[in-house]
DNA sequence: ATTTTTTGTTAGGTCTACCTAACTTTATTA
DNA sequence: TAATAAAGTTAGGTAGACCTAACAAAAAAT
């Protein structure tokens, strides 16, 4: 078994090498930066993952997981987003109250616990905020999308995840009728700074590049598949 | 907020002072064995404890909590008790199976979560072993019980609760169809060594004393209230 | 009332996960 | 290419929670 801060590191080297848009190519302070500790306390955990075979890096080089240290991590988040999902649909949570607690409840070892509450939640594909849940064997089912930022003007697109886990944004996001399954057409977008006029419900909203920059969509009718131009897609 | 080992410590200390029978007078070395810790460990927590004012205790002197420091373990128990419930009732845990998991649950941090998650299993007021849930303030419903070794020959009790948490307890015990809210008659006792015949679901089984002095029963008119003998009692 | 046993304390040490400060290597820029 | 900046490493240190070994106090037994 892994202890406590073993998990944070594996979990959020998972995350920045293969849950990352672009640049998979990780170091120690950015590592560290994200874990919110020091480059020299990560660089110390980086050796002792080494021993045990869960990363693979040498001095001053990128760092990478090996299969069994890959695992590992998204074991952790398979835990993380089953935790927020139950947290959300059986215990009436809203989106943006679940992080801390699940960051907590990631922790509990036990596989039992985890493939029971898997099945009581009905085997949720994705989590509250539209990030997909790895099965049981670390397989995450990927959603062909792209960032509302991108989106061309006049289209429309289904919300299936963010970016921005941050209380800050998720309030904002809820505020003007953003939420994960909803629809949002790009009414326009200033090309100056890309101010972008969202209609959400009926209503319109402008909100700035940055925000639409962590918003995911994805064609309403081909939501799944690699290459959505070959189907009846809106984008 | 405190470390999980300081939690740990003040859920013993309420158990041992305040949910036992008899001798609720504790020292250092029965707490570092119930915690399988040695002595010099306990020593130094219940230092760190006295600081935070949490146990009054002087050199060489017995235990005892402050209130500060009972609703604190009461705390750590409600939650541990509480998560066994959510264990059996929701994700179809064994009562032999959910000990070891509540013991990593009853550390999570959160307010909203025992809370809602107390709601949600629609305020029990007993774990699967039977045990009282404290409620939000600590308080604890008892029901007058007395053990399966005191009921006279003839009587027969509802089981409410039992003493022992271990496997090897809690499966012998299914084994023989003793389980909580079950009716136990005690057809027979031997005084020689207290080998004790119980008529469960129509079938006789011949136990060790032992055995009976881990199982609470209570009357199956009069489950709560302090003095059974005034009512239409069956002991 | 001693002796012996049990119980409790202290001193000093380990291991984990952090830290700061100083240093080295690699990358960037002039 | 040489200077500078950024990234990564090492050495040495702290705090929490545990340990062993030696010792002191209290309780029990003779
Ligand atoms: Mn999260
Ligand atoms: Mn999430
Ligand atoms: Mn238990
Ligand atoms: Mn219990």
């Amino acid at each position: 078994m892994f202890s406590q801060a073993e998990e944070n590191y594996l979990k959020a080297l998972v995350q920045l090498i293969h849950f990352r848009d672009q640049g998979n190519e990780v170091g120690t302070n950015e590592l560290a930066l994200y874990l919110n500790v020091k480059p020299a306390t990560a660089n110390d955990m980086l050796k002792k993952l080494r021993e045990k075979s869960l990363v693979s890096y040498v001095k001053y080089g990128k760092i990478s997981l090996t299969v069994e240290g890959q695992k590992a991590g998204m074991d952790v988040v398979r835990k993380h987003r089953l935790w927020e999902t139950f947290l959300v649909e059986k215990l009436d949570f809203a989106w943006d109250e679940v992080h801390e607690v699940a960051e907590q409840l990631e922790h509990i070892k036990s596989k039992k616990l985890v493939n029971s509450l898997d099945d009581f939640l009905q085997n949720p594909k994705f989590d509250p905020h539209g990030d997909a849940i790895p099965d049981r064997e670390g397989r995450i089912l990927i959603p062909y999308q792209r960032l509302l930022s991108e989106v061309s003007i006049g289209k429309s697109g289904k919300v299936v995840s963010v970016k921005d886990n941050s209380n800050s944004f998720l309030q904002y996001a809820d505020k003007i009728g953003v939420r994960i399954g909803g629809m949002i057409e790009v009414a326009g977008r200033e090309s100056y700074d890309g101010q972008t006029t969202l209609r959400v419900e009926n209503k319109d909203h402008t909100v700035s590049d940055k925000f639409c920059m962590n918003i995911h969509v994805v064609c309403p009718t081909c939501k799944l598949g690699k290459d959505c131009s070959k189907n009846d897609c809106s984008f």
